[in-house]
DNA sequence: CATGGTAAG
DNA sequence: CTTATCATG
């Protein structure tokens, strides 16, 4: 089934709002690391994900078996689920409340297969009359570590998912590309962002990457940017050491990257810090977004 | 230093208790499998040694480096700790107020050296004026699994341990062996026997041995078992699974082994189960014994 | 400083 | 069902 078809919410564009007289729909999209979905559900998942109204959730290191994310997510969801070959490991899902018409479970020809780090999913969107094909992606690059086979492959992830981004935009209608990319773009994107310089997650060749995504050579968006504008944060990620939550020491790694006529009906980005749910549930907090059509 | 100098409690035979008159003095041994000190000090374990008044405390299971265990336990103590080679397994202590003045780390010549499941300490005990010598042993046999590799060196440790039983009642003037022993010696010592004469920890052959610890082959008492009398229990050890603990359905497996002539002078045999304490802070129970020299 | 898997109990 | 360690984040 389609969005269109599943009860997508219908936005009037009047106040009485007429049966029928549909005017913009809005899909809620929220991306979220729960670091182990077994632990965010024991540290008050639910309780935001109930309180927050999502259409499509996308999740990255679900650390647990599939049996285990659909008994915790319940019923009402269509998942999918790319589970790393590592047992607790990785793994990245995309849980929407209506069915996408396509899905793919991974990026590039063999070595990432089974990593369980990128997902996709298509979805259609009525569009005058007819439907045009959102794609979402729910992506978990590296962590990377300065030195170490780690950083290795996460440049190779890059590569490809640069190779993929250039694909998602000359192939979609709209397409979104979001998760825990685990580098920070600009100044603007780290706390401490001097002391990081030489640290994974702040290289200037990571950067430069998210230079290139961002910039003419793929021409995304970063959603969160444009709508928060050239300030300092907000921050995605706080270390569970010391007091880093608390100072708000943190770093923008999670993103919604949209295509620009994506962008173009973002609004509303959010970063749910936890102050107003009842609890931190993960170290990282989620980002959510509306996109009307 | 020995006992002797360094301020056993000196008990008076009469009321009054004269200065100089000291008749008996009573020395507590206390033995608990903790099943990892540090999880034991966070469920309440220091509360309960404040209070138990306790001179030699035999620890096995400790399952934490040597500093660890010296910064939990804190001042006051002679620590002999015999640590597994093998992190975070096994390791069995002697904690005395008093220093001993011989200690062993091992029993057998070679397989059991870096075990960490045998130490001996040997005190000085005053006795007629001159002094007499107490071998302290703590003791944690394997806990084994029927046809497995740990059922042979569960039953290699056993032919060990009695023959160092042998050499420790004919050399020494008293001899206490006090520990897991992981066996259960009566159906008195297993509230569901019936249900484990084929499991480990409970079989003919495992019994056996007992049988001739405390036969007239070697000529040990079970301290315990003599002043509780012959009836069903106390248990020293429950599974922490479902109800367990609640239910008493446990297992006598740590014992006092005590040589005649300690065991004459053997009181106050208690398993402390955690019901006069605030928690239970390990699946064992502490088996605290006084003895009056 | 947290996650889950693991071996061991 | 709990322990500590491990690799990973």
């Amino acid at each position: 089934m389609s969005l269109a078809s599943e009860g997508i919410v219908q936005e009037s564009g009047t106040a009485a709002g007429g049966a029928g007289i549909a005017v913009r729909q809005k899909l809620r999209i929220a991306t979220v690391n729960v670091n182990g979905i077994r632990a965010a559900y024991k540290r008050g998942m639910e309780a935001w994900l109930a309180e927050r109204d999502v259409d499509i959730l996308c999740l990255q290191e679900v650390r647990a078996p599939d049996a285990i994310v659909r008994e915790l997510l319940g019923d009402g969801w269509h998942i999918l689920h790319a589970e790393a070959e590592a047992k607790g490991r990785a793994g990245v899902a995309i849980a929407s409340r209506t069915a996408p018409v396509a899905t793919r479970d991974h990026i590039g020809d063999d070595y990432f297969v089974t990593s369980g780090r990128w997902v996709e999913a298509d979805f259609e969107i009525p569009s005058d009359g007819g439907t045009k094909t959102l794609t979402v992606v729910s992506a978990y690059v590296h962590s990377g570590q300065v030195d170490s086979p780690k950083q290795v492959d996460k440049y190779r992830f890059l590569d490809v998912m640069g190779n993929r981004l250039t694909e998602l935009k000359t192939t979609k209608d709209y397409a979104l590309v979001v998760g825990d990319l685990n580098v920070g773009h600009t100044t603007l994107d780290i706390k401490n962002w001097k002391g990081n310089v030489k640290k994974s997650g702040f290289l200037p060749e990571e950067r430069a990457y998210f230079d290139r995504f961002f910039g003419d050579e793929h021409g995304w968006r970063d959603v969160h940017r444009s709508l928060a504008g050239e300030v300092a944060g907000p921050y995605t990620w706080w270390s569970w050491r010391g007091q880093a939550f608390d100072n708000d020491a943190g770093w923008r790694i999670d993103y919604h990257m949209a295509t620009p006529e994506l962008a173009a009906v973002a609004s509303d980005a959010v970063v749910d810090r936890a102050e107003t749910y009842d609890a931190r549930f993960s170290d990282h907090a989620p980002l959510v977004v509306d996109y009307r059509f």
